[in-house]
DNA sequence: ATTAAAACTTGTCGCGTGTAAAATTTTTGT
DNA sequence: ACAAAAATTTTACACGCGACAAGTTTTAAT
């Protein structure tokens, strides 16, 4: 059986129903009445057609497009959660596209530009954080309905969704501290992204509460090679001995594993064995903290929690559902390895 | 200044130019007059009218869109080298739209299937592999020019970029051998991506040549979870001590980091110091390779010039311009780092 | 200055679908 | 069985742009 389908009029008569329900079909097809739903996919199964995209959306108001900004899809944590918010929107029936800023200011203005070239029905992102123009993102939310998540930027957007950064913090304090030293907070001078100084916060907060000082070790370094400033770092860190205990938290864990690397060139055995010299831990749980030598302490984002709440909210906020709560902060969980 | 400009015709009426030519503009700036070019500029600075793309690609032949599909985001590995890709087609003037297929057959097929409604022109795809329906793959490449990179699959495609994996296999065996025991070659027992087998082959032909006996582990374990299986095959490896020399050469970065995690748990030094007991080696040059613990050896892949091959060809085959060889490998460079 | 070529304007049609209103058919509830 | 409601069909127009043809202006070459 030839398909030689060229339009919707033509499907139509192929069919035996007129353009207009094949029409309302495909925007909806609970639209369509059973017995008219099933002769539709029935011909669809004969002839292979599938409507034309740009014309359909020429005149549609909603597309139900989105967009998915990250700013790197280099780094696994956003190409985890990336994974995550582009499923739920096609399981509740959105085209998304992802896009990633690589890090850099006018990439993720372009994006955005080329985006409302597009008609999106909605805009789910990741700001770039300190970098980002705000401005612009602001804009853009006036015009698409925007939802934030893991970067908290001012007060852009309908909801905002990330992890309780500031719990972090606390929570492996006092893990640290329980089991051993307490800890020394290791970062960078200039963090791209906002959740930084809450964990720094957090940190702080938890040190005092418990009665020890706070010890913040700032290393320089810039963009997004969080490894290799946190290895570069750790070697001048060490090198003067800046960590006044033998724990070091560090702020997130692609710095903790390019430390763990510092620490491995200068034969520093890394662990709460016995032999060991110092403890590390991170945050985030990177999909490969499991794997370091030796493996990473550190607390897991819930990624779940905050892709769902990012998904759900933008697309009750479209479908006209009031939204509860306009920031969600998700608690994160403590994963113990042998790095401390 | 308000814009109130709703269409090509509103805003041709304001710069002062007709609607054809402000069309021809944005399809190609160079094809207009200096002056006019200069005229629309301005204007579009005032007013911020940008062309719905919807209705472009309605009725163009050339929609300039070009789809990337990788078998896995979150590999950086392919991440990188999408990024790569990405940026080429921008400079190129194309405009692509990056997928993952999350390691699944069906959603690899899916994405094509999308894509066609896109009205593509063209396809730069590093296949699944193994796990790829290569019928399906071969019918898309009929309708839209298709480059592979990255995973060779039958005769599909203009053209296909990768690295040259048996070279790979010879270059790192003869320097494992001239620095020390000649290595055993440890693998998945099913990889899904026909690279491993060539670099089996260059293993076993390298190690030939050098007069040895070829020594390969094969580990159990499905799916991209690499590092997880280098560990649990190396545990097991390890455990019936199935690696007969002191050096192994995994068959990707991913499993040697895995294996890195499961030599530290059982307490083997890995590098080729006097304390040493075994030497690890990788393929790839992973993002990540020169963090681990010891800093991993390992064969770089050529990312540009695999990259810049697909774009080209695809690009130069859209346009007409003849392609001289079909398949192009790259040879990979050698990077010595202290786990060999 | 002349002339041909290149660039532009005007006008018109087509693309494949959304969408609305009115007329008709089918289904549902009693 | 009948009226009311829901679904469908018919008809008609809109959307915003690409493409083309024929005529006009500008530019470049001689």
């Amino acid at each position: 059986m030839e398909s030689k389908i060229r339009n919707m009029e033509e499907f139509a008569a192929a069919s035996g129903i007129s353009r207009p329900t094949i029409s309302k079909y495909f925007n909806d097809p609970d639209s369509v009445r059973n017995s008219t739903r099933e002769k539709i996919e029935d011909a669809l199964k004969t002839y292979d057609y599938r409507p034309n995209v740009y014309a359909m959306n020429q005149n549609r108001k909603l597309t139900r497009n989105v967009g998915i900004v990250v700013p790197s899809l280099s780094d696994p944590f956003f190409s985890e959660i990336a994974r995550n918010v582009e499923r739920r929107c096609i399981n509740a029936g959105y085209r998304p596209t992802l896009f990633s800023s690589h890090g850099n200011t006018e990439q993720e203005i372009e994006i955005l530009e080329n985006l409302l070239s597009m008609k999106p029905t909605g805009l789910l992102i990741a700001p770039l954080g300190r970098r980002s123009d705000v401005a612009a993102i602001e804009k853009f939310s006036k015009d698409v309905p925007t939802v934030l998540f893991d970067s908290l930027l001012a007060d852009i957007g309908l909801t905002f969704s990330g992890s309780d950064n500031f719990q972090f913090g606390r929570m492996i304090v006092e893990y640290l501290c329980r089991t051993g030293e307490p800890p020394c907070f290791f970062e960078m001078k200039n963090p791209s992204n906002p959740n930084a100084n809450k964990r720094r916060e957090g940190y702080i907060a938890a040190m005092e509460a418990l009665g020890h000082e706070p010890r913040v070790v700032s290393v320089a370094g810039e963009g997004w090679n969080f490894e290799e400033i946190g290895r570069d770092g750790g070697f001048e860190a060490i090198d003067r001995k800046a960590f006044s205990t033998n724990t070091v938290l560090c702020s997130n864990d692609r710095l903790a594993i390019g430390l763990l690397a510092a620490c491995f060139e200068r034969d520093m055995v890394v662990g709460h064995g016995e032999n060991c010299s110092i403890r590390v831990a991170g945050m985030d749980d990177h999909p490969f903290s499991e794997f370091t030598c030796p493996p990473l302490t550190t607390i897991a984002q819930d990624y779940e929690s905050i892709s769902r709440y990012a998904v759900d909210s933008l697309f009750n906020s479209i479908e006209g559902v009031e939204i509860a709560e306009k920031v969600s902060l998700f608690e994160g969980k403590l994963i113990m390895r042998r790095s401390a």
